[in-house]
Parts: structure tokens; sequence; C-alpha cells
DNA sequence: ATGACTAAATACTTTAGA
């Protein structure tokens, strides 16, 4: 999996966001003017729910003219992950190795895609629901977890795994830990799941960045929840030691969820130094939290 | 209120989401 050829001989400031888009259909036009307010260099989607062939039909000139590769594992209904990238997309990894399937043995859902970006092997994940913890659903989750967890321990090129991860770290990112008692999503299992990444170094970026604050990246659909702010945050940039001492900044960009007709999940962002020259090791201490330059945009503020 | 809303196909009702 690893393929030192491709990191580049510098690596620059970058700016990675991961979304739940629900619909690249139905979001069409908001995520393409979020591409050019936000000017993100790396994007993960989850929920295309697209095939790769409409993906590409629906948005690819799109994507191409705003200068992105881009790469897919669609599927017809439901599901679907992407990745945007115009610093480069290189060993894209489809699915995750071994990877449980849920129902036939054949049907492997669209919730892993991986690819080297910018000298980081970006994931865009979309992690099974779990739906009721005593459902087969959730078995699922949990072996589906387990193999990502065997996936990022055997790669050594600097990770960033991104994406929907369908759990809620402590009861810090749910708006009321007592209605989700007995429920998925923040179950001892599932977090566990998030310890065994940790434990192989991967650090969850916004909760470094807003240590104390209420911050969440999903809220309902129904009965004003946004407007209440009674969310979770179950969407998560996990970034391994290299990658995350070059943090500039971390936010959920909360803009994108208000409006008409927004995804009930709003993008993670996180915006990278650049690292010295061909070394993309560990760095003491990252260079000042300046944003990359971009032309001409403005740095939304966070929260 | 075992709700509320949104999206896609199974399509005027059901399944899934979380």
């Amino acid at each position: 999996m690893q393929n030192l050829s491709v990191v580049p001989d510098t690596v620059d400031a970058m700016r990675v966001a991961t979304w739940n888009v629900n619909s690249v259909k139905q979001r069409h036009a908001r995520l393409l003017e979020w591409l050019d307010q936000r000017q993100p260099d790396v994007v993960c989607l989850q929920e295309l729910k697209l095939t790769d062939d409409a993906f590409a039909t629906l948005i690819g000139p799109d994507l191409t003219e705003r200068g992105y590769q881009f790469t897919t594992f669609g599927q017809p209904q439901w599901n679907g992950v992407a990745l945007l990238s115009r610093v480069g997309l290189d060993d894209v990894v489809r699915g995750i190795p071994d990877a449980p399937a849920f129902g036939a043995a054949s049907d492997i859902e669209g919730r892993a895609i991986s690819a080297v970006c910018g000298g980081i092997r970006v994931h865009s994940l979309y992690t099974p629901n779990g739906r009721e913890v005593a459902s087969d659903h959730y078995a699922y989750k949990l072996e589906w977890l387990a193999k990502l967890r065997d996936q990022v321990a055997a790669d050594t090129v600097p990770q960033l795994v991104c994406g929907d991860m369908n759990i809620a770290p402590t009861d810090h990112d749910v708006f009321d830990p007592a209605a989700f008692e007995g429920h998925t999503h923040v179950t001892p299992a599932e977090r566990q799941a998030l310890a065994d990444l940790a434990e192989l170094g991967l650090r969850d970026v916004i909760r470094e960045r807003w240590p104390d604050e209420t911050v969440f990246s999903y809220w309902d659909y129904r009965a004003g929840m946004f407007q209440k702010n009674y969310g979770m945050r179950i969407d998560l940039i996990l970034a391994g030691p290299e990658v995350a001492d070059r943090r500039a900044a971390a936010w959920i960009d909360r803009q994108a969820r208000k409006g008409k007709g927004p995804s009930d999940h709003a993008p993670v962002m996180l915006d990278l130094d650049a690292a010295p020259d061909g070394d993309i090791g560990p760095m003491v201490p990252p260079p000042s939290a300046g944003r990359p330059a971009k032309k001409g945009v403005k740095l939304p503020q966070a929260q």
C-alpha cells in the first residue's frame, strides 16, 4: 500500500475537508459553491448515492474545471465515497482489505476509498450506521472498524483518516447523552474502535483544537435540531502525528449546514502548514499557525 | 408522540438514516 515514490520533494500547506453531503445529486449546486468559497485542496465526500459513472457524468466536468482529480467508490442508491484532490491522487485503494460484506457475500458496500494526496494517505470513510445494538448491522459495523484499524496499522505513509465515522467519541460529542443511552454511536465497543485508532497514533484534530467547546458536525433535519444546536460530532478527522503536528487550523464549517437544502452534516476542515522541504516526518515545533496562502479567499471564522 | 425531515426506490408507501 505504501508508495514513497509519490511523496513530493516539498510538502506545501494544504486544506483538507470531509463532508457527508447526503446525495451529490441533491447537493450539486451547494457543493460547487462550497468548493469555490472554501477552496479545499483535498476533499473526502460521503453518501454520494450515485454510481461511479453517474458521479463522473453529473459532476466530473465541474471538478475537472476546478482543477480536481477525483476517484469514487459509488453505489446506485445508498452509501458511496469520493476523494477529490488538486495536490495529487495516487495509489488509490478502493474499499478496506478483507472488509466484511453486509447481506450477500458479493455485496461490498461503497464505504471506503483512500489515496496518497500531497504525501499523505487520505481515507474517505462512511462507517456503517449500526442501526440497533442488537442488530446484525451493529456487528457488521464493529467488524468493519476492526478491518479499518488493520488497514491503517499496515501503512507507513503519514495518514489522515477522515469521514462520517458514525461514532461520537465521548458524551461531550452528543447534545443529550441520556437520550442516546443504549443506542448505537455511543456504545463502549464503538468508542473502543476509535481508541484503537488512537492507539496507532491517530489524533482527533478538532477536539485537540477545541478541547472544551461543544462542537457538532451532524444535526437531525427534524424539529429544528440545528437551530437548537442539538447535534452530534460523528464526522472526524484523525491525523497521524506527523500530520497532526502541522495543524494550522481545524474547525467545523457550520455555514454549510445553514439555509435552503443543506446536508444534515457539516464539513470538517483541517488546514496544514507546509512541511520543511522533503521532510514529512515528525516536526518540532510546527511553523506559525497562519493559514496557507490562497488567492482571494478569506478564512471563515471557526465556530 | 415509538413524532418531527430528507432522499431514493420499493414509488403515493417503504426503507434508511442517526
